[in-house]
DNA sequence: TCGCCGATTAACCATTTGGTTAAACCAAAA
DNA sequence: TTTTGGTTTAACCAAATGGTTAATCGGCGA
């Protein structure tokens, strides 16, 4: 096997996860993606044979980054607080650094559930370890009685929302770049609060 | 002028909204319109020229249909709790109603901002009341000191954001229809739990 | 130096897509 | 009954889009 030069490969690669979680897999057009990796159209199909391919590797890619990483704090030994702190905190940064992945990501499991879900099910996020550590400590009685689907759905609604509706704070609340990362940055702190709080047993 | 029989025109128009909230703009196309209208593709174009004015007419009409009723909540006379529990109520509902709707928002809103952001400022999003009523809490003393863009990021993402996430829920967590609307359900009574317990001031 | 072979391209293709046109339809006015 | 004018359609159009093909490029081993 000769020595296979991935630069090109890669630049179509990077180019396509650009592109297609700017704008959807509907709005993304091939040629775009070509033109962005600064090569041929014909090229895309030499390495990725169709449309639907190339953004089935990009899924794979997204999901085979994150949800590890997310599987990684979930299985943590770390107390249960100090575990909402590092999740908020890490789901935030990685959010901070891509400003399209909820967004995109969400939508597209919207409009195209099926295309999305077969490798995100294969990336395996594993939310079990958590759910158990939560049920341990309230039967332990060391924080109140709560679904786990509830206190899941508060601690991701909390952290991802604002990431998914950025245009808004820009054009509503006139927040710039800036100001929206020292808002999301404030959350940091501010978000583990309420959710301890709203689990905390009362004296 | 004659007697206008508009029901062409609504037929073309509901079709219309059902479609671009389901698909998107992108990922809309204009003869699926015309089939769901039961129509000729070119009668799209007699009564809306162009897919972006009809797309434009829809976005006018549902921001003029669900900002007012926003706006009614924000302006009301009623203790701020009682107007934390209403807007989760009225919020929740009309997602239940339109389980699309936040999706798509949110999406054409990321996508492209130009187009909708206009027609939003338009329908004229009423927050003042409210964060004048919360500033005026927190001087009061009745509640504590928190930037009312948290305050109210925190009350409208742990609200929507379930229904954006929709698919995930029924994909990984297992929930049915009606299992995921006895879900929201629930939350109509802990979200406002939460907010309140979060700016309660503290004995 | 030559031939091999993966990498790359220009040109091409069929289909889809948003949009137009000219004619037909049809109810009501004249 | 004829005319009028809004409504509706079949047929058509140009551009865009995802994809293919055949030829060319260029480095490397024989």
């Amino acid at each position: 096997m000769p020595d296979i030069d991935h630069n090109t490969e890669s630049a179509i690669f990077s180019a396509a996860k650009r592109i297609f979680t700017d704008r959807g897999f509907d709005g993304t057009r091939m040629h775009l993606i070509a033109d962005e990796a600064g090569i041929n159209k014909a090229l895309l199909h030499y390495y990725f044979r169709s449309k639907e391919k190339l953004f089935e590797a990009v899924i794979k890619d997204i999901t085979k980054t994150y949800i590890p990483a997310i599987n990684r704090i979930t299985t943590t030994a770390l107390p249960l607080f100090e575990k909402i702190r590092l999740f908020v905190n890490i789901f935030s940064d990685i959010l901070s650094r891509n400003p399209n992945l909820a967004g995109f990501v969400l939508n597209e499991l919207r409009i195209n559930p099926g295309r999305f879900t077969k490798i995100l099910k294969e990336a395996g996020i594993d939310l079990a370890p958590v759910k158990e550590q939560l049920e341990n400590e309230m039967a332990a009685g060391n924080i109140r009685a709560i679904k786990t689907n509830h206190l899941l759905t508060n601690l991701i609604s909390l952290t991802v929302f604002p990431f998914i509706a950025k245009s808004f704070y820009q054009e509503f609340a006139g927040m710039d770049e800036k100001l929206f990362s020292q808002f999301t940055e404030e959350r940091k702190t501010l978000i583990p609060e309420i959710i301890i709080q709203s689990i905390k047993v009362l004296k």
